[in-house]
DNA sequence: CATCTAATTAGATTATAATCTAATTAGATA
DNA sequence: TATCTAATTAGATTATAATCTAATTAGATG
């Protein structure tokens, strides 16, 4: 149900702890603790807030040793922003929409614990899925070289040729003349 | 403070049945005895959330005889979709920002209980927010004859003309050729 | 494998928020 | 002015949500 993606995403950001974890996470990653200091608040108050964040795509994360790092995901806040003016003109048009919640336990399945992709999914819905996790942390608007795009996949799995080739096919990328770019059109599963 | 406007108004939108209410609104005003009815809730329900949305100028209410309409402030919607986008990088660069506590107090003096004005604020400030309310019921991107105009000023006071110059003054509005258009862009007091 | 660091979960407490019924207010009209 | 209609306020109840401390888990590293 579409109203209930809009009023937990509301629900999410209209509290004072969270647009400030945003506001923060606007600077560039931060880690737990970090976010606990500069706020004077816990770390247990911080995962729970993360968390809340996390469930409804806001955020998203990466490891580096012990420690977490959390990253805003811009686009879906560009997206959400869009969302407040469609709402009562929900239609559900498309067979691939999904819930944050669908694509969360998505995500759990097909990656490990370190965020590495144990297999590429074989369902398109979940590949699509998978693919826009993966397309996370790269900026709109820019372009990149085969050589960035290939070292971005590579965090994830080996086979970054493989990968490469579906953003293209899924439409998640463009390519041209040898450059790489985000597709700015991003409403590929809502 | 710009991040509590930001987070009262997330915090009001994210609940299921103020997310109705807009919704239901967005096909056009309705009185509370009826939204409630659509909801399946009371009419004491209903106040309770409309004085939510209100405060935070999401809708606004036209009274005829006993009954009130509440009319969805599209405007504030777009606005504040576009502000989400700007968490953490607020600047507080204009002087005439003002919050909407401020501006409904203002609205409170200046209008007699008919919702009618008793008379133009000297104060530049104050008959911003005073215009503003006025124009709130024009539709964003349509032309409208002068007498149209005269029309839906004299809802709140005799001296359409007056008022008239003053929305063509404060840049609420445009004249082209004999036609009034609203300005698209109304991020005036915000 | 013992230990360190960072994050999360469990459980309790406190603060907010949503909803109802009953009482009250405000305006319209016979 | 008496009465009707619609909206709001008061007060109580119940449900959610935010935060803490203490305990636990997961990885990294000597």
């Amino acid at each position: 149900m579409q109203l209930n993606r809009i009023v937990n995403f509301h629900k999410t950001i209209g509290d004072k702890t969270r647009i400030q974890i945003i506001a923060l996470l606007k600077d560039g990653p931060l880690h737990g603790q970090a976010i606990a200091g500069k706020l004077g608040l816990t770390p247990p108050t911080i995962s729970y807030h993360i968390t809340k964040l996390r469930e409804n795509d806001i955020i998203f994360q990466r490891r580096d040793k012990n420690t977490i790092y959390f990253h805003l995901n811009e686009k879906k806040l560009e997206l959400m922003a869009q969302a407040i003016l469609m709402i009562g003109g929900e239609k559900e048009l498309d067979p691939f929409k999904v819930d944050d919640v669908e694509k969360y336990k998505v995500i759990q399945n097909f990656l490990d614990a370190d965020g590495k992709l144990k297999t590429i999914p074989a369902q398109r819905k979940k590949k699509l899925i998978i693919l826009e996790h993966l397309v996370k942390g790269l900026e709109k608007g820019r372009t990149y070289s085969e050589i960035e795009i290939n070292e971005h996949i590579k965090q994830f799995h080996e086979d970054y040729a493989t990968i490469r080739r579906e953003f293209i096919i899924c439409q998640f990328m463009f390519r041209q003349n040898g450059e790489y770019e985000l597709n700015p059109k991003e409403m590929w599963l809502i």
